[in-house]
DNA sequence: TCAGGTGTTGACCGATCGGTCAGATTTCGG
DNA sequence: CCGAAATCTGACCGATCGGTCAACACCTGA
């Protein structure tokens, strides 16, 4: 059984991410999930804590993917590169729609704090990047890897329809690797089991 | 001399890429200008024309850059796709204030004509790869580059402060070229041809 | 000097937004 | 069966938005 917030969060969540925050009024959520706008409004103090809520998931497991602690593992380009390119790529394909709203609107939401904490912790890689990764190229190598596999998965336009997952989860993982020399002599063999 | 239209056509870019366009209200944008809300009004029709106005200049270099005659060279893997590569950089560069809302508001601006014509332009580029480029992987080499070019440059959180562009730019070009395979004899592990 | 375009402005309007509130309805333990 | 808590709703409110309009200042050519 789906409670009435879990199901407003849903459709929040898709609605913010295919609209635009600012563009989605609490009344069209109200009216996609069936009830009323002050019901919205009951279960959520204001259309803010709704987004926050919807969100919370996906920033969860963001923080847990970098955390300081694994993110000091990038610097070798070893298998802890590659685990953390996997835990990347499977977040941006659990929580499409949240990515979509953290890739497509972080300008427009900057002022609510679950976006600047998403923010921020994209943030503490540029910066862990700056300190540990000398070369700009080395840099703009992680930075067109992860903003391009985030641009592709979440960004809107030139995102193809992806029919098949699964093979789109394989690919990245092998260009991704590929590009930020991920085992270098396995670069493009297939994905080994996980 | 700066005319007063083209001052709000600069404010406006700016405001709408910083802020998001349905977050920035006229008065806003009027204010920062140091005009009446009603002046803006005069200089443009609506609030649409003026973004659209303001997006005109980048978009019509999209158009010369994405030309259809010119994406049939990059079939190819010689140096006619690595001039594509440069043009497309130095847009982003020479537009980062139209590219960011591009970028970052696609989603929330779909109904404006000429954002909806500036995403089916890079629908136009997906396409062509559809029906040109064979592997997937190839196809996904393609998103992330032009993705991650355009989300380092252009997008916010993870954009660096880029404070040397002229090194900014030649790295970006030698990372495309890499991850692309421009010159194949230079490719740090060349992708079996296709 | 004067007539007429050009640019600018404050006052105003209807619509819509996020949010409040008192009350109706439903649910459920005792 | 009952009463209280939880849930839901329509009516309403103040604020802000995009946009209109009549009036005013300014420049310029005849």
């Amino acid at each position: 059984m789906t409670t009435t917030a879990d199901e407003l969060r849903r459709v929040a969540l898709e609605e913010f991410a295919s609209a635009g925050y600012h563009a989605t009024s609490i009344q069209q959520i109200a009216d996609r999930a069936g009830v009323s706008k002050a019901t919205v409004l009951y279960h959520f103090a204001s259309k803010e804590v709704l987004l926050e809520s919807a969100l919370a998931p996906a920033i969860d497991q963001l923080d847990g993917i970098l955390g300081k602690a694994r993110l000091a593992a990038l610097r070798t380009g070893g298998e802890q590169r590659a685990e953390f390119l996997r835990q990347f790529v499977d977040f941006l394909l659990q929580h499409r729609s949240a990515a979509s709203i953290f890739v497509n609107q972080a300008t427009t939401l900057e002022d609510v704090p679950i976006v600047r904490r998403a923010n921020a912790e994209i943030q503490l890689v540029s910066g862990y990047l700056e300190e540990n990764v000398g070369s700009l190229d080395e840099k703009v190598r992680f930075g067109v890897a992860l903003g391009g596999a985030a641009y592709l998965l979440a960004g809107a336009p030139l995102a193809m329809p992806v029919q098949d997952l699964d093979a789109m989860r394989a690919a990245l993982i092998t260009v991704l690797g590929d590009l930020l020399a991920v085992t270098p002599a396995l670069a493009s063999a297939p994905t080994t089991s996980d």
